[in-house]
DNA sequence: CTGAAAGCGCTTACAG
DNA sequence: CTGAAAGCGCTTACAG
């Protein structure tokens, strides 16, 4: 049976009084004879003691628990953690809590005050946050001392207990515009979910300007793409596309999954990818060398991304500060079979 | 800013004593006042007081915590939080219990020691679990009076604290065997991940034989493939499969994500499905009408999987047992383009 | 209807 | 090196 055990207990086997048996806890070496302490590890080991997480909370304030929020203010049917993405991230930082006695509280939200709710309730040590938009950050800093940090919330300036980790959007447009370029394609068309000001997917978006406008290619209203959820389903989008399906040799995807759904649909239509379209994806999701044609794509490591938001707490928590965040973690090119090479049909 | 704000400082500005502002916390009306109540809201709204879980767990010596936990004491470099059938139970779960005032602790362990520990350390309400082998619940139930509810995991019979939820397993793999069958298709193969006694394959499995038998056609050890990663990769394991090609015209599989990891790898290497082979799956994933040829698949409800679990611990909560254990959720054959229709061609 | 008291399991000064 | 005391924020009998 699982025997509850607490500090008293172990005291009064050990005779002694329960701070030292606290003190043993906290490895404060210089505060315990080392005969003592031997005597009390025994017990401590028989009984399988442990300490009662609720109690200690109490007294510092503050508990073990890192508060794991999925926001999103617009309504969706969808569970955010349906989203491969979001539980990759999560992956990642299950694996560096568990190895350092932090504790996982995981909740899908839709407004701000459910995450000052969260902190206040459990005393919660730090909180990660995927999906919070820019324009919220400044509320969120002035209303939280715990320390937080932002996956892939692009701000202006890291001040106060915020801290932020992502990757180089930019950059990483470049490479996926770059690579349809090299490809022969001029007619390059740009497809993401509905804009959100201050984005990653508005990175992205300058990442593909930067490459036309270098090559002296115009960019065209028609060749850009933003799916509306709200106004318009899959099929519908797919038909935009397709209507201007002469205007375009190749698309650029900010999202793995969209590129997918798109393909799927477009296939659906009888375009034929990567004949007459090709497509480059982002993310690499694990899904994506799946589906056919498999996607040729930017990776991201997701995982790594929930790491180093656990890492940056940690450290938070240690040191008070962080030099870990603001980093902008590495993407690669991932060729596979989604883009055509027609250089030379010209 | 999030201020933080005790029972000791509501009492203090209503001028009551700390108990009747508790009373009126916990709505116990016939001892407090209409008056008194109403002026005590008031404050608690004014301050937007929120009570400290960590006090309340402590002297309740229970907590508002669900623990989840994904369970595997094989070793494996995949974290579980990447497996998207888990996350999906995940979701499930995170509906209901942020819907009743749960929070909800998640962790991947290797040991049973490890829930132990989670369960001690946090004093957690209840416990989800995935992945727990049938020889091991034993352990648990000797150890354990916290409620458990368990996923896809078949045990005997329910006692104590251990309450299941899952689905009609062997019934399942009739539909998709019978599925083949009604395709003309008689040279059936069963490909599953290494075998696990008493789990669902072991139930999938037997299903398949229901069907065969049913039908007067021979079990072949030939057409049993069990994919086991310690031993052999996923091209070698494929490299089995396309040896026994012309024993067999059709293959059902015991999960989706196999199957799609395995119809990939038989195309590499030259063999067309469905033509030359047609596959089932089994789980119905997400993405698994993204691929190629679309899976025809057993749909299952996995979010539904998670919600009935947090159900089945709330109404324990409540009314210290419940009826809703042991249910079995529906299944539902999914016909996509991974069966070709042979009986013509005989 | 209202409140003083004890206690949940722990930690942190402080005294010896 | 060891321990008695106070307190974290809450709840639960119990007394009035």
């Amino acid at each position: 049976m699982v025997i509850i055990v607490t500090l008293k207990d172990i005291a009064k086997e050990a005779n002694v009084s329960v701070m030292t048996v606290s003190n043993v806890i906290h490895k404060r070496k210089a505060k315990v004879s080392e005969k003592t302490e031997k005597k009390i590890l025994e017990i401590i080991k028989k009984y399988n003691y442990t300490p009662n997480m609720s109690a200690r909370s109490l007294v510092n304030n503050s508990s073990k628990l890192i508060a794991f929020i999925l926001y999103q203010n617009r309504k969706d049917e969808r569970n955010l953690f349906e989203n491969p993405f979001n539980t990759e991230v999560l992956a990642g930082v299950d694996e560096v809590l568990k190895e350092n006695d932090y504790y996982l509280l995981v909740q899908s939200v839709s407004t701000l005050e459910e995450i000052y709710l969260i902190i206040k309730t459990w005393r919660a040590a730090g909180v990660i946050i995927l999906g919070i938009l820019p324009n919220e950050v400044s509320h969120l800093k002035g209303n939280i001392d715990t320390p937080v940090v932002l996956i892939d919330t692009i701000i202006p300036n890291e001040a106060g207990s915020i801290y932020t980790v992502g990757i180089d959007d930019r950059d990483g447009f470049r490479i996926a515009t770059e690579h349809l370029i090299a490809n022969g394609h001029r007619d390059i068309g740009f497809v993401s979910y509905s804009r959100i000001l201050g984005g990653v997917d508005e990175q992205r978006y300058l990442g593909y300007v930067d490459v036309l406008e270098a090559h002296g290619i115009e960019i065209i209203d028609d060749r850009i793409f933003r799916y509306n959820k709200d106004e318009m389903n899959m099929d519908e989008f797919c038909n935009e596309i397709a209507k201007k399906k002469n205007l375009i040799t190749g698309l650029v995807f900010t999202a793995d999954f969209l590129a997918i759904e798109v393909m799927n649909s477009l296939r659906s239509k009888g375009i034929t990818i990567p004949d007459e379209i090709s497509v480059v994806g982002f993310d690499n999701l694990s899904i994506s060398k799946f589906v056919t044609p498999k996607l040729t794509t930017v990776h991201q490591d997701i995982t790594t991304k929930g790491k180093e938001a656990a890492n940056i707490l940690l450290e938070v928590f240690k040191e008070n500060e962080s030099d870990r965040s603001g980093i902008k973690l590495p993407v690669q090119l991932v060729e596979r079979e989604s883009v055509k090479n027609i250089e030379f049909e010209k």
